[in-house]
DNA sequence: GTTTAACCCTGCACGC
DNA sequence: TGCGTGCAGGGTTAAA
């Protein structure tokens, strides 16, 4: 799950969970569940630092999620691969995979679901926020104002990497994964290993373009909900950004553009497709 | 500084 | 049918 997926999932907490008080607190009595709020907390003090609390605002670093809470605590929570939040009735089936549940006094509960366990949900406060070692690396979030063309053209002329690995950096830019990496690319009409700083005026407008549109497209179609993995909505609606993909996914299969059919390259365990053609 | 590989994890596709 | 294997990919970490 990448920026776009969780920007539409923050969309949906924003309209349907700012205001609710939490009533309970559960955290599944499994190695997963533990792993899942690892490091940061043990399930009683998630607990006690979420009970009775209202959540008030929802903001979104890269592809963290910041749940702020009425008392200056934060729950912040990343989906890794699989992960998802549901809201759902609470007599409604329980996914197998559901690690911690979040009940609120108006009946309904928000639970965090995610098979491969990669996800991760803690609670902090605003004042520890700097502090918390998975946020304090995140670059830049390039929907945010302050990422300009001219910034984008710095950064690049300071790295001598190849764009497809250095997008996905977080500490780069953060919030591009595989899929838009890729998207992104072909967007622009750049080829994967190409040096960042090695790129002309030209070229570096055009993906800094990308970068912009194609996040801005994918939130508008609810992101991307590809068929081996879980990404739905807060409420289980897909997305339909996948209809849309250009590239990823699409080896063999003719480009959009120009027919030229799709290449995908392996690169230590991650997949690069892209347009022979139209990327150089 | 950059790149590579291994690790965490489970569901699924594949071949035998 | 059932088993083993490989793959997918978020991020982190260690090593090259």
């Amino acid at each position: 799950m990448e920026l776009p997926e969780v920007e539409v999932v923050r969309r949906e907490l924003e309209k349907d969970v700012v205001g609710r008080r939490i009533s309970s607190v559960d955290v599944r009595r499994s190695a997963n569940a533990r792993r899942i709020i690892r490091r940061h907390d043990a399930p009683k003090e998630l607990r006690d630092r979420l009970l009775d609390r209202k959540i008030t605002g929802v903001d979104r670093i890269g592809k963290y999620l910041l749940l702020r809470l009425d008392d200056g605590g934060v729950i912040v929570a990343h989906f890794g691969m699989s992960g998802r939040f549901l809201l759902a009735q609470k007599k409604q089936h329980l996914d197998p995979h559901t690690h911690v549940t979040i009940g609120f006094k108006e009946g309904r509960e928000l639970r965090f679901i995610d098979p491969r366990s990669f996800g991760e949900l803690f609670s902090t406060t605003v004042d520890e926020l700097g502090k918390v070692r998975e946020l304090q690396h995140l670059a830049l979030d390039p929907l945010e104002q302050a990422f300009t063309w001219q910034q984008f053209s710095q950064l690049l002329a300071e790295r001598k990497a190849q764009l497809k690995p250095l997008l996905m950096d977080q500490e780069f830019i953060s919030g591009l994964g595989n899929i838009y990496s890729d998207e992104v690319l072909f967007a622009a009409g750049l080829a994967h290993d190409r040096r960042s700083d090695e790129l002309s005026s030209q070229e570096v407008r055009r993906l800094y373009r990308a970068v912009v549109e194609v996040l801005l497209d994918a939130i508008r179609a609810r992101g991307t909900t590809l068929d081996d993995e879980a990404y739905v909505g807060l409420t289980g609606k897909p997305g339909e950004f996948q209809e849309e993909l250009r590239v990823y996914g699409r080896a063999g299969e003719p480009c959009r553009r120009c027919r030229t059919p799709i290449e995908v390259v392996k690169r230590s365990r991650r997949s690069a497709y892209f347009c022979p053609q139209c990327q150089s």
